[in-house]
DNA sequence: CAAATAAGATACTGCCAGTAGCTTAAGCTG
DNA sequence: CAGCTTAAGCTACTGGCAGTATCTTATTTG
């Protein structure tokens, strides 16, 4: 696969099979194993070609992260209650949170400290995931009358996911229990709602 | 320094002494850049002993940072109200999270993933940190009349320290303003506390 | 077809974790 | 205090990896 490629890639074809590389070993060997090397190797290029185009392992890793993500839009649940689309919600997140690939946000949020500028991306994705849905489950809520309009800010929106982020990040990778989401909903996320109702 | 040593150190002294070099290399250079052979220069003693001691340079800074942990016992703010005695909780708790010490712990609790032992005391530390503390308030809240005993639950109790330590998670290592402190408190907290009263 | 551009190969520097093996000081034991 | 055991300290090494330099060669473009 390596040895007998017939034309050698330029510009555009070569960056994407870089990424596209680099996607594989991040999900192969995570990213604090990832090496240079190994990326070219797979690439069927060299170091070189790849420090051309992003300026450190950290900057290539974020480039191939963002390249990944899933693009199918986010649909908004609809239960007709805020219990029951929050628990959606927060399961979804969960599931996210768990899989390889958001374990690899952690990673590289957590990894990269030195690098300002391809991280700003990464807190966004990771911060922003989601306002907008849980906004608009919220405004739903708002019209039946079930909450009041002044629930509507991104810090109280957010409440929910915002918890199970900290439960992450003190847990580590593993998967948190369906039993801590319902807490969430139940013992916070909704007495909150009602404390705006 | 490292030239003129009377004595060679043996036992618990040498033990003190590679701790206290690593905790000045900590403060000095953090997690991230520490390097073994620093240490050593600075305890005036070489690697070798180091590595008979603990298995990693992981290892060597959980019990460093283990060490140099304040013993001072929390004193819990009594100002008569829950905005301000949480207020003031979590401007302590951002106080420290922003101190050398604390971006230290997260670096570690970030940075090793491959030591499963002495990653459980971090956490511990971490997560447990206050919760007593803000049970203690709430129950004088409740015996003021303020708020419901059903508030008196470890995830309800702690949602604001939780939220803020978030905050850190997302935002890396800069100190999170009190404006949020703030919206914290007044969006989420003490709606919660009503919704519990 | 020639000049410019960029890919690819190879080899190198520098840094650092962790290891090996030896020398020598400290402390114990009789 | 002599002799033995233990561990400190020294020096040097291996191996892995990020990032760089240089040169050759394919591709594009004018």
């Amino acid at each position: 696969m390596t040895s007998a490629r017939p034309t050698r890639r330029r510009g555009a074809a070569l960056d994407e099979a870089i990424l596209q590389a680099t996607i594989e070993e991040l999900h192969a060997v995570g990213f604090r194993s990832l090496t240079m090397d190994a990326v070219a190797a797979r690439a069927g290029t060299s170091k070189n070609v790849i420090y051309r185009r992003w300026p450190s392992r950290g900057a290539l890793c974020v480039a191939a992260y963002l390249r990944m993500l899933p693009t199918d839009a986010e649909d908004t649940p609809d239960t007709g209650s805020v219990r029951s689309d929050a628990l959606a919600l927060l399961q979804r997140a969960n599931e996210r949170m768990s899989t390889p690939v958001g374990q690899m946000l952690r990673e590289l949020i957590a990894g990269i400290q030195a690098e300002p500028e391809p991280l700003r991306d990464l807190r966004e994705q990771a911060s922003r995931a989601g306002v907008a849905v849980w906004l608009k489950v919220l405004t739903r809520a708002v019209s039946r009358g079930e909450v009041d309009p002044s629930a509507l800010t991104p810090r109280v929106a957010t409440v929910a996911v915002d918890l199970l982020r900290n439960e992450y990040s003190l847990n580590g990778a593993r998967s948190v229990p369906d039993a801590v989401l319902v807490e969430i909903v139940d013992q916070v996320y909704l007495p909150l709602m009602r404390s705006h109702g």
